[in-house]
DNA sequence: GCCAACGTTGGC
DNA sequence: GCCAACGTTGGC
């Protein structure tokens, strides 16, 4: 069955017309340094899943499209990267602590769905993104709650 | 730039 | 194992 997620990411540091841009418009998703946000990555997020890209920390603050997911979890290898930011010394190539799935830009939405919108939408009061305080930068997405929002990106 | 909320760290 | 201190996230 297939599920549904919503990634955030600053545009400042990796927008979705980064993504637009990258080979095959895929990347793998790096840098995931939570360990409820590494149980999806490792566990939960299949191949043929979908991801909603947010952007966090941006103008307009929105989802701006969806991906298709490609890749499952495997190791997140700039976590093994001593010049990498995300560099975490207690993870090892034989045990890694990190993960990543790779995903593929399937659409990016001609008009973002604003946080503002997504607000305002009744069916989407429960979205994790909407709570109070929630930092969670991997969160899942029901079935219901997609829908809307691809029906919201087409209004 | 502010600050509430949250996860992590480390002393005890 | 508790919990205060700290760093980070992210909307405003």
């Amino acid at each position: 069955m297939k599920n549904y997620w919503l990634f955030k990411s600053e545009p400042a540091v990796f927008s979705i017309d980064d993504l637009d841009a990258s080979k095959n418009a895929t990347t793998f998703w790096d840098g995931i340094r939570n360990y409820q946000a590494r149980n999806f990555l490792r566990d939960s997020i299949k191949a043929g899943d979908i991801v909603f890209f947010y952007h966090s920390n941006a103008d307009p603050l929105a989802i701006a499209g969806y991906c298709k997911v490609i890749r499952e979890g495997y190791p997140d290898h700039t976590a093994l990267d001593k010049t990498n930011a995300h560099y975490d010394p207690a993870s090892s190539e034989q045990n890694p602590i990190w993960f990543m799935v790779d995903i593929k830009l399937i659409k990016k939405f001609i008009k973002p769905v604003t946080l503002d919108i997504l607000k305002r939408e009744s069916g989407l009061k429960d979205m994790k993104i909407l709570q109070r305080g929630n930092r969670l930068s991997v969160t899942s997405v029901s079935k219901d709650e997609a829908q809307i929002i691809m029906k919201l990106a087409k209004a």
